[in-house]
RNA sequence: GGCGCCGUAGCCAAGUGGUAAGGCAGAGGUCUGCAAAACCUCCAUUCGGCGGUUCGAAUCCGCCCGGCGCCUCCA
């Protein structure tokens, strides 16, 4: 049965959102059911991404999936930046053009995605493809009024024009602090909360390709600009949920919502979602700090993706995640948990003409609170309560039951991989284990070379060859159907 | 200075008025040649501290202590 169908039907509470625009909870319905359109802030390609970007590509992709699990028909669109001040200057000091030195790190991070399991998007709008549409975007603007070229040729808002300006963050523009950052700015603006929607080009502008002509002159668009601008192109006038880090509700999201609202004259985004930043090993982490690490250092640690996003699905999206080491191993203890699961329920035994088990109730017990979890605001810890409940309670079954009907088997298995295709965890573990046929068939050899042993009561033998096992990874458990055996990455130890 | 958030067991983390989910780690037990896996039992009379409201508070209010975010281009 699909997901999509079931899980409609059967939903009796709303999905309900905490969106920052209302400061609330609030019940989602996206505008044009039963499709949604999201938009996301992507990473600006400038380097290469580290274990907090990728908190919130998770929760996007938990979002993503929980929508089309719930029976939506998503449409998602990641931007990646690849031109603004960061780029340009990293591109400069390196002596190369923008469109050389980004997409190395949009590849990287698409790589590292793919690696978490975080499902493809719809789009992934590149900034320096969309240019002739920004420049129509802001000729619209100075036509509303909204915007003012300089002689120097850069293009302004003027949020005296926009009394709405500050109702997503809340911050009130008379009372934002004229500080340090606010000084180095070296354009000549009317006022100095306004932001601009396209620079003059600079020298080093020019040198890195990142210079466009305009009604203004060569120029280049503004950050805030190129995310209204790809959303708008790619989603329409008002998108059902924009998504973002926490970080950027002020100013970039402010921003948008004053240009778009301004030349469309609706609605930018109805639900504003923002993802809290994490804490490494108890720390703010930042490229500035220099304490980021990143998905490719965890997995060179001996981490299994799987565990990286099991890690980082483990605390509720708007609330602190310290992200630590040992919390990462906690975290392979419980992946594998839930393949050891699986593989019990792949390999018991069954019969038409046993007694049936209570799964089915488990089932819909796990369902339900699986979904409730979810529905409140994408509480994912609850939701892998939920989980983790239900395998408990089917191991407990089935240690009570060594032979089973098929039907209850293949239920528990259906909801598994239905859970899965919310949380995605056993789908990387999957991916991580597939072995080469070579180990496996040395394993197999060794394992039937135990199997003699022990036969002949030589346990001396037997436990030798486990031994030899364990040091290539290779952890055997010995049922009554015959030997297991199971490839185990677990991380480094503590030392 | 302005706006806002958080502090729950060894670790991670749910719970926002009705008497503390889940995962990891730890202890004991069942099973096993021994293990492993699984299951069972135990592991916070208590939720940073002190007051207050209430029949009842981790949950609401006040103060204090500690940690943190944003305030013009950091997910």
């Amino acid at each position: 049965m699909p997901d999509a169908e079931e899980n409609r039907n059967s939903t009796i509470m709303p999905l309900r959102l905490y969106n920052t625009l209302s400061r609330r909870l609030q019940e989602f319905e996206p505008l044009d059911p039963p499709r949604v359109r999201i938009y996301a802030c992507g990473p600006t390609i400038y380097d290469f991404a580290h274990i907090g970007n990728f908190r919130s590509f998770i929760v996007y992709d938990l979002l993503h999936r929980y929508l089309e699990w719930r029976g939506f028909e998503v449409r998602f669109v990641m931007n990646f930046t690849d031109v603004d001040d960061r780029t340009i200057h990293a591109a400069a000091q390196r002596g190369v053009r923008i469109d050389e030195f980004t997409p190395p790190f949009a590849e990287a991070i698409l790589r590292d995605a793919d690696a978490l399991g975080i499902q493809r998007v719809d789009s992934y709008p590149r900034a320096t493809d969309f240019v002739p549409q920004m420049v129509e975007f802001v000729e619209r603007l100075v036509a509303n009024g909204l915007a003012y070229p300089t002689e120097e040729g850069s293009v302004y808002f003027d949020i005296s024009e926009f009394p709405e300006y500050g109702k997503l963050s809340g911050i009130d523009p008379d009372t934002v602090r004229s500080g340090a950052r606010v000084a180095v700015d070296d354009y000549e603006k009317e006022d100095a909360r306004d932001f601009a929607l396209w620079k003059a080009a600079k020298p080093v502008d020019v040198e890195t390709g990142a210079a466009w002509d305009s009604p203004w002159g060569l120029g280049r668009p503004g950050w805030h600009l190129e995310c209204s601008v790809m959303g708008l192109s790619e989603l329409g006038d008002t998108l059902d949920i924009h998504l973002g880090g926490e970080d950027l509700i002020f100013p970039h999201h402010e921003d948008e919502i004053a240009q778009s609202e301004g030349a469309t004259g609706k609605p930018f985004a109805r639900f504003w979602l923002h993802i809290k930043h994490l804490l490494l090993e108890g720390e703010k982490m930042s490229k500035s700090l220099g304490n980021t690490v990143s998905v490719q250092e965890l997995v060179d640690e001996g981490f299994e993706p799987a565990a990286v996003r099991h890690r980082l699905l483990s605390a509720q999206y708007r609330s602190e995640l310290n992200f630590t080491r040992e919390g990462l191993r906690g975290s392979a203890a419980a992946i594998q948990r839930l393949v050891d699961f699986r593989e019990r329920l792949r390999e018991v035994p069954v019969s038409d003409s046993v007694q049936g088990t209570r799964v089915h109730q488990l089932i819909h017990e796990a369902r339900e609170s699986f979904q409730a979890a979810l529905d409140d605001d994408l509480n994912a810890p609850n939701a892998l309560a939920a989980l983790f409940g239900f395998v408990r309670e089917v191991n407990a079954e089935l240690d009570h039951h060594p032979v089973i009907p098929p039907g209850d088997r293949d239920a528990t298995l259906e909801v598994l991989a239905s859970l899965d295709r919310v949380l995605g965890l056993l789908e990387v573990a999957s991916a991580e284990r597939a072995l080469d046929s070579d180990l496996a068939s040395w394993v197999e050899e060794r394992i039937e070379a135990r199997s003699e042993a022990r036969v002949r009561r030589d346990f001396a033998t037997a436990d030798r060859i486990r031994d030899e096992l364990a040091a290539r990874g290779v952890l055997l458990e010995d049922t009554p159907q015959g030997t297991r055996w199971k490839v185990v990455r677990r991380g480094v130890e503590p030392s």
